[in-house]
This record gives C-alpha cells, sequence and structure tokens, in this order.
DNA sequence: ATGAAAGCGCTAACAA
DNA sequence: TTGTTAGCGCTTTCAT
C-alpha cells in the first residue's frame, strides 16, 4: 500500500495536519518540525495521492486535450506543447481522442461534469451548433484551437491562415506568376476555408483571373491533391503554379507532375502549406507557410492554466499564432 | 456546482446508498426505485465524479501513457490505439510526454505511487538500468512497448523487427540483388538494433559479402539517410540496392540519389521500414515494412487493462506484432 | 505553531 | 430491497 500522510504522522509523531502543511510548504511549520515530516515522508517514499487532493479540493490538475478523429504528425506536437506546458506548471494531461464510438460533442459533456479534469483544451475543425450548445454549460474552463477565432465569445488559439495564404499569394504574384491555381482542403474545416479565402482575396487584389476549374477540391490528402492536379494537367491552358492548402496535397502534385515527366517548378510550380517534416526534403523542396504548431499547444495550455488558476479570468481572448512563409524551391 | 448523489437522492426521495445502486446496476433495486433514481439523474443531468469514485475505490481508471521525447506520427497511432481501447473499457487515456525536464524514470516512480492512474503502458526506446530499476518497485501494474520483448520478466508488446528486416534482405536476394548496404537506426534504440540484426543475420545465411563501409549509422532522421548515402555514392564499387531502417531514412536517400541524376530503382534500389504515409506516395513509391502501429497501441492497452481489472494477471506475455512487407517500386 | 475534527462524493459493509 | 454509516487521503477551518 502505498504510504499516507497518516503514516508520515506517526513516523514523524505529529498530528496529520502538521503534516499536510510542511509538505504544501506552509510558513507556519517551524523548520524542525518541517524537516522531521519532510525526512519521514523521504524515508518512506512518500507521493501525494493526486486523485485524493484533487478531490479534497474539489479542482483538478489535470488539463483534457479533446482531439478529433484523426492522427497525424500535428495532433502529436500539440501534444507535447501542452503537455510540456502543463507539466510545467504542476498540471497532468489527459488526451481524449473523438472516434468511431465518441464524439466531439460527448467529451465535452463528460469533461464539463464528471470532475476529471480541471479544464479542456478542443480541437475544432469545424465549429457547429452542436458543440457551440456544449460549450455554452456552465463547467470548467476550457480554450479551443481552432482555424477560426471568431468561433463566439469563446478563448481560442488560432493560425493566421487567412493572412498566410493572402501573403502565399502576394510572394507568388511579386515573383510574377499570373496563372494561380488553388487546391483546397475539406470543406467542414476552417483552416482549409480561410486559407481558400485567403486565396482568393489575394486574388482578387492583384486582379488575378480565376478560373472556375482551377479552384479545386481537396481533403487534405496526399491522394486528394494527386487527383485534383490531374483534371486539369492535360488542359491546354495550365496554371504556372498551384497553391495546395497543405503539405501533404502538395506533394500528391509533386507526383502527379513528376510521373508525366514535368519539371518542378519550370513546367509547372508548387506551394503548400503547413511545412510538415519532409516538404524541407520534397523534390525541390517545397515552398510554404510553417505553422507554429508547438505554439500553438503551449499557448492554448498557457491560456487554459491561467483561467483554472484564477490568474486571469478576463474576458475571452483570442490569440492568434504567426506563422511565415518558408520560401524553397518549388516555386 | 455539478449535481451529486445526494441531491439525487432527495429528488428522487431515496437513500444515497440506493441511488449509488440504482446507478451502479445493482441487482437488488426495484425497477421502479431505479427508474426513478434515473429520471431523477438525468433531469439534473448527472455524471459522477469520477475523481471521487476512483478515489474511494482506491483504485484509478486511468491508463497512463508513457511516452519518448520525440513527436512523430508513430505517437499519435499510438495514441489513437491506446486512448481508443481505453475507452471501450471504460478507461481515460492520460499521457506523459518526456522532455528536457521530465525524465522517463521520473514519470514511472511518479506513476508508480501517485494513484493518478491505475496502470500504464511505457515507451521503452532502449532498457537500461535506471529503468528497470525503477519498474521493479511495487505498484501499479504496466505494459512495456519496445523494439526488444527480452527485457526481463515484463509484459511487452513489440513489432517482429528482427524477422521483418530478415524477411526483407530474404526477399532483395531473392530479386537478385548481392550487394547491399544497410543504413542504421540510433545506437540507443532497440528497433534499430534488431532490424540491423535482421539484415546482418540474413546476410551472412545467404552468404551476401557485408562490406564494412556499407554499413552506414543514421538516426532515423531524413538528413541522416541523405548524409549516410552519400558517403558511399562517389565509389566506384556501390551496392545494388540500400536497406535503409526506417522510412525517413530510405527518403532521405531518395533526395541524395535522384538529385545527382540516378535513378531509382534502375541505378540504386531503396527500401526502409515503417511504412509512414508518404511512403505510398513517395516517388517510386517505396517498398518498406509495415508496422501495425495501431494494433501495437490497441494490443498494449488490452493487456494492460487485463491486468488492471485483474481478469488475467497471469505471468508476462510477451505479445509480438506481425508486420508485412509491402511491395512497391523503389527495388 | 500545532492538533482535532469536519467534510469533499462516493462505495460498501452492516443493519433493518 | 432499502437505509445508515464508516471511511478512502487529503485539506482546511476552528481550537488550543
Amino acid at each position: 500500500m502505498a504510504p499516507t500522510i497518516k503514516q508520515i504522522a506517526k513516523l514523524a509523531n505529529v498530528s496529520i495536519a502538521t503534516v499536510s502543511r510542511a509538505l504544501s510548504g506552509d510558513e507556519k511549520v517551524t523548520s524542525e518540525t518541517k524537516q522531521l515530516v519532510l525526512n519521514a515522508a523521504s524515508e518512506l517514499n512518500y507521493r501525494p495521492n493526486i486523485l485524493a487532493r484533487n478531490f479534497v479540493k474539489g479542482k483538478s490538475n489535470i488539463v483534457g486535450l479533446i482531439l478529433p478523429d484523426i492522427s497525424d504528425e500535428f495532433f502529436s506536437e500539440i501534444i507535447r506543447g501542452v503537455d510540456e506546458t502543463s507539466y510545467d506548471h504542476g498540471y497532468y494531461t489527459m488526451v481524449i481522442s473523438s472516434h468511431k464510438n465518441r464524439s466531439l460533442v460527448e467529451s465535452v459533456h463528460t469533461l464539463m461534469s464528471n470532475g476529471l479534469v480541471g479544464g479542456f483544451i478542443i480541437l475544432i475543425p469545424f465549429m457547429d451548433q452542436k458543440i457551440e450548445a456544449a460549450l455554452m454549460h456552465e463547467g470548467v474552463p476550457f480554450v479551443i484551437i481552432s482555424g477560426d477565432n471568431n468561433a463566439g465569445e469563446f478563448d481560442t488559439v488560432t493560425t493566421n491562415n487567412y493572412q498566410s495564404a493572402f501573403k502565399m499569394v502576394e510572394f507568388l504574384v511579386n515573383k510574377g506568376y499570373k496563372k494561380i491555381a488553388h487546391i483546397s482542403g475539406p470543406a467542414d474545416n476552417n483552416d482549409a476555408l480561410l486559407r481558400k479565402k485567403g486565396f482568393l482575396d489575394a486574388c482578387s487584389k492583384h486582379k488575378i483571373e480565376i478560373k472556375n476549374n482551377w479552384l479545386l477540391d481537396g481533403n487534405f490528402t496526399m491522394e486528394s491533391g494527386e487527383l485534383a492536379i490531374n483534371k486539369i494537367l492535360n488542359e491546354d491552358d495550365k496554371p504556372e503554379v498551384i497553391f495546395a492548402a497543405n503539405d501533404m496535397m502538395a506533394l500528391g502534385c509533386y507526383n502527379a507532375i513528376q510521373s508525366r515527366g514535368l519539371k518542378i517548378p519550370d513546367d509547372i510550380a508548387i506551394t503548400g502549406f503547413d511545412d510538415i517534416l519532409i516538404s524541407k526534403y520534397a523534390n525541390p523542396s517545397l515552398t510554404t507557410v510553417k505553422v507554429n504548431t508547438d505554439r500553438i499547444g503551449k499557448l492554448a495550455a498557457e491560456r487554459l492554466i491561467e483561467k483554472m488558476d484564477g490568474t486571469n479570468n478576463k474576458t475571452a481572448q483570442k490569440i492568434e499564432i504567426e506563422s511565415e512563409l518558408v520560401i524553397r524551391n518549388s516555386c
């Protein structure tokens, strides 16, 4: 059986209250008794029972992290960022990944009221009525990670999808490209939507004609990128450059292009979004937008912990993470 | 304040014991009272306080998942597998990622005795004395995910690194390759070591000469693969095929080779290990070994939950996950 | 500065 | 079948 403060009390010949105080660094204990207690504790190899502590305090030092049903590089970085920050503040991280048997909404309901976590971070690809309603219910504090920071009066951490996509287009325009196509992500993904909007707005600002069939639909997978580009690679009037809404699709384009014996960027240029691990090493290396994923997790956790600690409960903050153009050799 | 059984009891006009029993499906409550309680509970939107429940039961339904300090696709799949299985059995998943401020050993010590988790799964790239010592201490049950299943008398889930590497070489030999090089992974990684051993043994079985400078060192990164292969690409006597200990390094080889204008597999063939997302879409698609990562997480969680539930506490099981050769176009 | 005691929400042993 | 009650490990008032 794991040692408890009772046993420490016995060993140190003090009351459990004193033990509790000594261990939590209460000013009022003499340094002698404190030493006594600390010695006893270390002798017994004591570790406080977190469950009991959270329980009695009526609040938990566990941070919940609700993830949608996908798994990739992006998520592990978020998890790491959150856990690292949580740890530094004395919190634990609990991952709640959604899947066929458990929806985002259900997870929200549960975590709001089962006392397990003291707060949570939730990744929302697309905010809908149901999720919003679930979040409105009173409960523990939370922070949203989302492509869109306009989602109600909630604390949100987001990347500047729109601006970065906009900048990417301007960069291409400055390089002299005039015929630009876009492969967009899933229609139910705010990051994808905002990137597309950034693309469209930048094009119209710079008087870039947007041909309808150059607005291609993808779903963020490599396959969908390949599929999309194949639709226009046969036509006479080809775009000079393709801006894919993420790197995976961009790399899908690489395949389609290179398997036709065409050269990137000479025959057709490609740019992406995300800067995943391999993009740097792709051949040619991919020009893209570096999303600072680790910072997203970190800042979301920091903001959440502020709220959990009650340090800063002021009105909802909208935190936007800067991302940067990474110019390489694909355009 | 979240509703408690007390409030349900009041509303349903029964005692808290009855509420507790009704909610936990005790046979002895009349279906009428049960209905009464259930109605009251749903009216109050009641959810049991997990912390209190774990606490009073003296055991936790939280599964700890201790990860080393890396983040990639592999981990998210493990996490997902674990969490999905945990959820299906009524457990939660807590991720404890190691990093500069927290070591694997420390995590083990903590989780063993702070009552937070009822058991844990730990990913161990390389078993050493310290970790083994930490694991020997009595505490909650655990399962190891490791490249090497010979690590003491512990429950372990592993992939058949050795056999798969062996098979890969035999496949290459059957294809007629005689000059085979290997790029190995980090020296402190058991998966890497076993893959190398499989390579070596298969070579000697089939009388494949192993030139010393064809045994290249890598560290699982793309960069290291590129670096490694560059050392031999200039020599007159080049290998016909390079077997990299993981896909990332294999793709690093792609870069080095293709940027010299050489063709895969005509000039030099490449094979990898892992079957990461992009390997299928690489150009040419990469022949590799598909590691069933999702199964690793699932089986580790299943075994752990058996132990936590006390269903099956028999002596340590060594579970080996089959992996399969995925033959594509890079050799 | 220290101790005694109440109590957090729930379960389970014991009574009725 | 249901209710009463003790108690899990800890923190925190209230006394001393």
